[in-house]
RNA sequence: GGUCCCGUCGUCUAGUGGCCUAGGACGUCGCCCUCUCAAGGCGGUAACGCCGGUUCGAAUCCGGUCGGGACUACCA
């Protein structure tokens, strides 16, 4: 384990490089109180954010803030054939939607950029590099010139004879190459990639503690990974394994919070961490969120679940605030039995954290938003819902932004501070235009037809007569009136039965029951045989709205 | 295949040797209320994966087994 001879390694980078020294200046530790947590979210700009990176990222962010501490977002773009530039922009707006801004961050980003930055993996290429001379210098690693093939070919012997997979041991077929050989490649200019020199022996045990799932032991990683792409790419950039020990040592990130996907590299992380230098750092691994296929269950995935892309939520317009509390019940499930202001105020504890992935139950978020949203005045729900209909349905929006006080007075339907069990009819801000687009008479279609097949097929001249006499002997709603009872007596008087019971008792004495009577009313006044109670809207309407409508027939 | 993680009602979970004939929430079913919905009230359904052991006593501890998941890339 010579290393190769240094003017070698040196003429392999840039002269200007920074040494390891240096860097560690220009990044110090940072001033912060005893006990503040720097954490980070570092997705790859591969598109759409999936919601479990809103669920790790505000993990990330909770920690941090309750601790007094600092949140970072950083982009690992080292695959550049899978970056995909519209990605910044979709994640800043789902970071905004969810109220998950970093810190620091690039500014397209929403943070502001602090001195630990760039933010950007590709734009720190240079750092990444200062460390892998460092390290081939000291003969932790060492270029490797095996092709796809030779690999290929490695792998398939290991796998035929029996033994371990990877580039480890007699495998490592240019670990300890001859510095000439090296030589003879380079100066055929001969692609290669940087290994890293493992110091881990085959059998070899190592435990660490993970802040969530205690301590775990695994066989010491024995193999040479690379840390380096090969430099034949346009861009020599590192792998994630390298680039997680530089970024998150010099941006001093105290607990690294990430998938549990990550969890087999840690014996893999920690040698790379002790090879650089670098003190230790802790780490919380959060098991994703999953989704039932079948029998079992898999990560649920953006290819196969819309429910999966934050776009999705953000599209449908969910209350964040609703969307946030089920994911940090999640997260802790004591927090999920604290009313939602309380839980979105606690904060979220690692060591509580369920160790097996939840599955994502669109039903139970549904139950949490409808919960949420009847809790909310009018004027509120005004408020959340234009923003959303701004950006998906500008024709609700302008709707509503010119009638106000309809949308307001609708709000008023079996809903406010004086209603003991308010209507849970809205789970997201894309109901609403179906719930309550007919209390606006822009958006309102007058049905003129008795023969409409919403009345049920009652007889025409039937609904003609209901539509008539209600019109004709209209009482407004109001304080001390039963305003039902005009229904009543109208229906009465035009022979259906005055109950359910009634009417199945003998249903070919009657044209039909009251309820059938009173669909009549109220497909005139909302277009629908199911809507809130009749005499709130029309409450709400107001008496000349509710006689236009009522006229559609007459 | 190897390594690791995990295993309580359909789902999220409470539960750390006796308070467990296993509690809550969502779902589901039934009833009540009722002019239709949405709600609301009441009630029901339903779980410790399995087998051994330790113990006076186990969902809780141990061993095995089965099942699920992750990793095993110049993807992160």
């Amino acid at each position: 384990m010579t290393g190769l001879s240094r003017d070698l390694i040196d003429a392999l980078f840039p002269a200007d490089l920074a040494e390891p020294a240096e860097l560690e200046q220009r990044y110090p530790p940072r001033d912060l109180p005893a006990g503040a947590e720097v954490t980070r979210f570092a997705p790859s700009p591969t598109g759409s954010l999936h919601i479990g990176g809103v669920f790790t990222a505000t993990v990330a962010l909770d920690v941090a803030r309750h601790s007094g501490g600092v949140y970072l977002v950083r982009i690992e773009d080292t695959d550049q054939a899978r970056f995909d530039e519209t990605s910044a922009a979709q994640f800043r707006a789902a970071f905004s939607y969810f109220g998950i801004t970093p810190d620091e961050s690039d500014e397209a980003y929403g943070g502001s950029p602090g001195r630990y930055g760039p933010y950007t993996q590709s734009a720190r290429a240079s750092l990444y590099l200062t460390y892998v001379r460092d390290l081939m210098r000291r003969g932790r690693a060492y270029p490797c010139f095996a092709t796809k093939d030779e690999l290929a070919e490695i792998a398939a012997r290991q796998k035929a004879t029996g033994a371990l997979p990877g580039y480890y041991g007699d495998w490592a077929i240019w670990r300890d190459a001859p510095e000439d050989q090296v030589r003879e490649r380079l100066a055929a200019g001969d692609a290669y990639v940087v290994r890293f020199r493992s110091p881990g022996l085959s059998g070899q045990r190592v435990s660490f503690t993970d802040e969530i799932r205690g301590e775990i032991s695994f066989d010491d990683n024995r193999n040479d990974v690379v840390i380096l792409k090969s430099s034949d790419l346009p861009r020599r950039l590192p792998t994630y394994h390298l680039a997680h020990a530089v970024d998150d040592h010099l941006m001093r990130i105290s607990v690294v919070i990430r998938g549990e996907e990550w969890l087999s590299s840690v014996p893999l992380h920690r040698q790379l961490f002790a090879a650089l230098e670098f003190g230790p750092i802790r780490y919380a691994h959060v098991a994703p969120l999953m989704k039932q296929d079948g029998g079992s269950r898999r990560k649920l995935s953006k290819r196969h679940d819309p429910e999966a892309s934050v776009g999705y939520y953000i599209e449908q317009g969910f209350p964040v605030e609703a969307v946030q509390y089920y994911l940090r019940g999640l997260a802790n499930g004591r927090l999920a039995d604290l009313p939602l202001r309380e839980a979105l105020a606690q904060p979220l504890r690692l060591d509580e954290f369920g160790v097996a992935g939840p599955l994502a139950d669109m039903v139970k978020l549904d139950d949490i938003c409808a919960d949420f949203i009847a809790t909310l005045p009018g004027e509120q729900v005004i408020e959340r819902l234009l923003p959303w209909a701004d950006e998906r349905d500008r024709d609700l929006a302008a709707v509503v932004r010119r009638e106000r006080d309809v949308a307001l007075r609708a709000l008023t339907v079996e809903r406010g501070d004086d209603v003991a069990n308010p209507r849970k009819d809205l789970r997201k801000w894309a109901d609403f235009r179906a719930v309550y687009g007919f209390f606006f008479p822009e958006m309102f279609t007058l049905v003129t037809d008795p023969a409409d097949e919403r009345f049920g097929g009652l007889e025409p001249e039937l609904v003609r007569a209901m539509a008539t006499g209600f019109a004709a002997g209209y009482v407004d709603p109001g304080p001390g009136v039963a305003w039902f009872d005009q229904v009543r007596a109208l229906s009465a008087e035009l022979g259906f039965a005055p109950s359910q019971k009634v009417y199945k008792k003998d249903p070919a004495a009657f044209p039909g029951s009251i309820a059938d009577a009173s669909a009549i009313v109220r497909v005139l006044i909302t277009g629908t045989r199911r809507s809130p109670d009749l005499a709130a809207v029309s409450a709400a309407l107001g008496r000349d709205e509710v006689l236009r409508r009522v006229g559609g027939i007459s």
